[in-house]
DNA sequence: GGTGATTCCACCATCGATGGTGCAACGCTT
DNA sequence: AAGCGTTGCACCATCGATGGTGGAATCACC
């Protein structure tokens, strides 16, 4: 069972006695173009499931400029959100019999360089940008080395791109928060956390915050009630107890901008007494399952992954690279009804 | 900017008017083994980098048998446990310079050989099989082609394995709710959700539970205080439904068998009334940072995704294919201290 | 100046699959 | 039987990078 090569073509064609391009086009499935005959090709067919034959991807894309990878980088998987982004990405890949390759790039803009540097050296036959810091660099390496590509989850404006339509989802989300608030008139006390300044999707959330905010209760929010703290629990859970310590008491309603940071925000509301929650109510932009049952109510913005990948495939599929078009999809809203 | 065709060490060479060979051997590092000089190297990556070179790596791959690409197949990616074990597998294949392939296969035994062929074809310098279903056909695949593999999460006969320590998590797991629970000389109410049958993993757990709990109250569980329903939240909420339905009264313990399944027990312990807690202790094997802050307390036991997947690279580098050891990994034990 | 040792680079075959092209062999027509 | 169209397959160049080998040019030295 031990094989130090691996079986070729030429292997099966000499083990069968014809030429190896005619082993090549039966195995590759354009035998019939080629007007080789069933019987050949079944006894090929044969021949090759004995020698445990398998197709050389690389020789095949040196020769055909197609790998057969298609690719997407992401922040990192070990999340809610980019890992369904993920399992969608994959599905979708393989329905086209495509090899999915999904890497992390950790927000990291030159890993970002870096990782997209090796998937066009894989000859990638196209790739997903999803949540890159940077991605217009990244689209002129593409674009160079001739490669589709699209944004995903964060807009870029080299290449088209598909979002959540963030403006929407914070928007109705902050309406959640100021309707359960009291009293109605004030937009004190209510407070945006986590994410960072530099990301569009935060800055789109923000700008929703404020106009509710604003529409809703007439009141223009004081700058330090928005606190784009990071990604990552502990910035956010510093960030929460700074909050509680200068207002002295808790707020009447948070915003908080990942579920990521809502571990942090969390960890200083589990240790709250019970009553604190009496006129407080909390929303997530992003959802877990988990969250949708905690000892308080959290309202959730769930980003669509499936038809975030699934509207970037049909838009890399008809290829057109119409500019860069931005394509909104719209969040599911899951707030408690009580 | 556009450009049809990617530049070639050849497009490098008559630009700058010296061979291909010498231009790929300066821009693979290989240079010095050459003897070429320093200055006419640099020249050339200065040419090559306006031209905006980049190695194809199916024709190296072609020509040296490497692909610099390593593989990985899971059953999903949107888990915990599962995207953490991703992005460890990460952080080792670019500290070894591979381009990682994480290909998530549905815990559908078909779909695994399907994606190891893929993978094979796609020439992966070595490959990773996690939690796969039925991991030694996988392993046949794998030796026929000549490609170093191991498994992780789940053993196999027929190459080495690095896998949880199942079967210590779930007699902790289980000490730990059994000294919670009264009265102490019965196994009785104390029941194990979640998990197959055909999984080891489960049967380790199982066995642990079963063995804990006998030793600690001195009683035989009924078989019927074990159902391995299967992953998934729906099986495991009816499950439990069923379960209080059965006994008319919540148990006085549950071991979960995963996060997922433990959604599922969720959507009916949410909704029973507080002093439905009073003596009434949960267990997860696995890990999620909201569990640790619901309105009771649940114990966890967290595998080291990080350990399985450096022990298993060192493995793999190793190169040693010794039979099949298996490695086990100590996870860790977060239980409540209350 | 001749011989040998270096230095530095060019030439060329090769990896495996692919597809354009060439060409026997066979069948059919008149 | 000659002419012509088909059928069915073989031949061969090619994709881009790599590394073994050959050899021109320069240098050292007697």
């Amino acid at each position: 069972m031990e094989m130090k090569r691996k079986t070729t073509i030429y292997d099966v064609a000499t083990a069968s006695g014809v030429s190896a391009s005619t082993v090549g086009a039966i195995l590759n499935g354009s035998w019939e173009k080629r007007r080789i005959s069933k019987d050949l090709a079944d006894r090929i067919v044969e021949v090759a499931g004995a020698l445990g034959y398998r197709q050389n991807r690389q020789a095949s894309a040196l020769r055909t400029q197609r790998s057969g990878l298609i690719g997407m980088i992401l922040p990192l998987h070990d999340n809610r959100y980019f890992s369904s982004l993920s399992q969608a990405f994959e599905a979708e890949a393989r329905a086209r019999n495509l090899c999915p390759i999904v890497v992390s790039t950790l927000r990291d803009p030159a890993e970002e360089k870096r990782t997209v540097a090796t998937l066009i050296s894989h000859n990638v036959d196209s790739l997903f940008i999803a949540g890159a810091t940077d991605p217009d660099p990244l689209s002129q390496m593409c674009t160079q080395a001739g490669i589709a590509h699209i944004n995903v989850d964060l807009p870029g404006s080299l290449a088209a791109s598909v979002v959540t339509n963030n403006y929407f989802g914070a928007s109705e989300l902050t309406r959640y928060l100021v309707g359960r608030s009291h009293p109605q008139g004030s937009c004190s006390g209510i407070h945006f956390i986590g994410g960072n300044k530099d990301d569009f999707n935060t800055l789109e959330r923000i700008r929703a915050f404020q106009d509710v905010l604003e529409a809703e209760t007439g009141c223009k929010p004081d700058p330090d009630q928005i606190n784009a703290c990071g990604y990552g629990p502990d910035a956010a859970e510093k960030a929460t107890r700074a909050l509680i310590a200068r207002s002295g008491a808790v707020p009447r309603a948070l915003f908080v901008n990942s579920t990521i940071a809502f571990e942090g925000v969390f960890r200083v509301l589990k240790d709250l007494p019970d009553d604190a929650f009496d006129h407080f109510s909390v929303g997530c932009f992003d959802w877990d399952p988990f969250l949708a049952h905690l000892h308080f109510p959290v309202a959730m913005v769930r980003q669509d992954a499936k038809m975030l990948i699934e509207t970037a495939f049909r838009i890399i599929d008809g290829d057109r690279t119409e500019g860069a078009a931005v394509t909104l999809i719209k969040p599911e809203l899951l707030f408690p009804s009580a």
